[in-house]
DNA sequence: AATAAATCATGACAAATATCATATTTATAA
DNA sequence: TTATAAATATGATATTTGTCATGATTTATT
């Protein structure tokens, strides 16, 4: 198994933030799994006992309502850490964790990150950083929701996948989502996903391949009204 | 001036975590303030220099949009701190910040909460909590906003108001806020959130006297679908 | 108290979005 | 490979919500 103190991975969270000693009993006691495309890593009401390293592949995190739909309310890529906050607040997770594909995780136990915030302020600023970012990603979203159409909340939504997830070499995006997914993000009926995707295919804002999406005019895209 | 270590307020956000010798510290160096209904805190793209911890009255945090509506992403009130999220990002303000009634309010600067967050972990862990559960509540939203109609979100929102804030002697909502003010929380149109009123009103679910709002089925308005 | 300015309220209509139906294409498995 | 299921696509229509107009109240100001 990888050794914390020795893994890039790090470079890209608040595990950054921990001394050698610290990552070398981190590395101690993490456990390394994989999880394969569609499995739930967690469930929402699910009581975590640790935090998730993501060493590679994304995750959605979302929440499934009475009438079928689940939305997505952020996702989680390689690099940063999954279910820090319902650690932190000691209550069981408000949210559901599946993964997007193929994905390979280290499993932290909550003792090692408690003892550590006890210990290093450094880190505890670090993940305190983080979640205000990340609070601030989430109220941003609300006035996106609310004051911003499906046409705009979709564009929006692509071209974010696009910079913060890239491309594939071919061009499209390299997080591959059902049209489904794109729904659950912008709030909407899959329906009317599709149809705003094919509006902007006719506009020639962007292609598809597929499912695969190519995005052909991103600044037109972050015009888009 | 008052002094910190004294004052219960405290009590109810993450300065309890502190010690007597930092309270005391901070009491030294605090601003105490008073501000009017309707005036603007801080305003977006505002760099913060401290926190405000809130002594008496109510807030709104709200985000402008270029058509004139101003988003409501979370109300503040007398026992919370108010700007932590900024001050920890070390970003400009995402929000605005505005009295909804008359307030008291003490300024402790930023190199005091910032030295307190290295010296001791309790209130850095505190003060984690606490963006914890902004952070969940935020999510709530998302996802209510996405999946809920005007009418289940107004409704959960005035039960929200009764719940948190109360009532006052008369049974009407303690906090005073104008229809428009609900529309910008709900995330829809000010004549959508006064139809929705009225119609609760025909309900028997709210009664009003003026602008004053009492809710006479909680019960009811919990079950609205 | 009288006037002006906000705020609240409601109707009529328009626009955005959801729902239902039904092809068509693409992926999956026997 | 073919059968089967799942995902994508699009039309028709219903529902929700927004916008504009207008009047009634309430609140603030002179």
């Amino acid at each position: 198994m990888g050794k914390c103190e020795q893994c890039i991975i790090k470079q890209f969270n608040s595990l950054k933030a921990l001394t050698k000693e610290e990552l070398v009993r981190i590395s101690g006691c993490k456990t390394s799994m994989k999880i394969k495309k569609g499995e739930v890593i967690f469930e929402e009401g699910e009581v975590l006992n640790g935090v998730y390293c993501v060493k590679d592949g994304i995750c959605k995190l979302s929440k499934l309502s009475e009438n079928g739909k689940d939305q997505i309310v952020k996702m989680v890529v390689k690099g940063q850490l999954l279910g820090q906050r319902s650690l932190i607040s000691e209550e069981s997770s408000n949210l559901q964790a599946t993964a997007l594909n193929d994905m390979e995780v280290c499993f932290i136990p909550k003792s090692e990150i408690f003892a550590d915030l006890q210990k290093n302020p450094k880190f505890s600023f670090s993940v305190l950083q983080d979640m205000a970012h990340d609070l601030r990603d989430s109220d941003d979203i609300i006035v996106n929701m609310a004051q911003k159409s499906v046409r705009q909340r979709l564009a929006e939504t692509l071209a974010y996948i696009s910079d913060s997830f890239g491309t594939n070499p071919d061009g499209t995006l390299s997080v591959l989502l059902s049209r489904e997914d794109y729904a659950n993000i912008v709030g909407t009926a899959t329906e009317s996903a599709i149809r705003v995707l094919s509006q902007f295919k006719k506009e020639g804002l962007i292609s598809t391949v597929g499912k695969y999406i190519k995005i052909e005019d991103l600044a037109g895209l972050k015009r888009v009204e």
